[in-house]
DNA sequence: CCTCATTCCTGCGGGC
DNA sequence: TGCCCGCAGGAATGAG
């Protein structure tokens, strides 16, 4: 579930709660949460201890915490990955995986994670931005992002148009929530040919992508149950404000007629079959 | 360079 | 009551 608003949900709370603090010892409590180390487990560990933390940044739904010494600690929330915040007396977490404690008397910052889908690994000089996410494009909230750019590349792709949404080195941090939303606010359909939009087509439902994530992180994000939280453990509200994802046979909220799920990329696609008709002769 | 299917993982809820 | 199965889905990977 976590997308950009959840994840920046996030990073402001670790660049408040971790930035400037030294890190004292690393404990691995579940090695899936770094199998993207390399250098395994034990390297992780090592090589954290006595590191300062210097920040929090996020590309896409990517964070790291930029080190001194140039290094970073990439992190991945996945699908049920969270940072805690918890004094060192408070009881593990079921699914802690990853452990800081910290050189001062503050508490320690937990990386837990249900479904294992989420982890961390250092990137090597990744301080600025780490190699091994520079492939990840920025995102729209960015305000180094190449509208024209995106316009262009979205018309040049030869596939649907919530595909082209959901490609992180197109544009980053839309998942499927946001995706179904912005499309659902422009009336576009899912499967829409990218190659048949029009310049203005593709800027509206940027401009829909924007405000949809921007209230959903003035929000604190969307959450349907514990998994996703910030960093104290509190969920946000946006939930409230879904018009069709997770509506399925609820009435559309500018039409009334029943929400439609369709199977999509081995999950769901969740569209108002009035307002993102799909042409029955097959041409948009 | 594309596009797209597959794979990883756990818990929950529906059906029988 | 309990078992099975589908579903949730971000992104790396490899096939074509």
């Amino acid at each position: 579930m976590p997308e950009l608003p959840e994840v920046e949900t996030v990073r402001l709370g670790l660049d408040q709660w971790v930035t400037g603090r030294t890190i004292d010892t690393v404990e691995v409590a579940h090695p899936r949460a770094v199998r993207r180390h390399e250098p395994g487990a034990a390297h992780f560990v090592a090589a954290l201890a006595g590191r300062t933390v210097t920040g929090a940044r996020r590309r896409g739904k990517y964070l790291w915490l930029p080190l001194d010494g140039g290094d970073a600690v990439i992190g991945h929330l996945g699908m049920s990955g969270q940072f805690l915040l918890r004094p060192a007396d408070t009881p593990d977490e079921i699914h802690l995986r990853i452990r800081f404690a910290f050189d001062d008397d503050g508490p320690q910052l937990r990386f837990v994670d249900q479904r294992t889908f989420g982890g961390l690994s250092i990137s090597a000089g990744g301080a600025e931005l780490p190699a091994e996410i520079a492939h990840i494009a920025r995102d729209p909230v960015d305000l180094a992002f190449d509208d024209a750019a995106f316009v262009a590349a979205v018309r040049r792709r030869h596939t649907g148009i919530k595909r082209a949404l959901l490609d992180q080195t197109l544009v980053s941090g839309i998942g499927n929530i946001y995706a179904d939303e912005a499309l659902w606010r422009a009336r576009l359909h899912w499967a829409r040919p990218t190659d048949t939009m029009t310049r203005p087509a593709v800027t509206g439902l940027l401009g829909h992508v924007r405000d949809v994530l921007g209230e959903a992180l003035k929000a604190g994000g969307t959450s349907f149950d514990a998994l996703y939280v910030n960093v104290n453990g509190e969920s946000g509200y946006f939930d409230r404000s879904l018009h069709v994802y997770g509506r399925e046979g609820e009435p559309c909220t500018r039409c009334g007629a029943p929400i439609r799920r369709d199977p999509f990329m081995n999950r769901s696609a969740y569209t108002c079959p009035r307002c993102q008709p799909r042409p029955r002769n097959g041409r948009w």
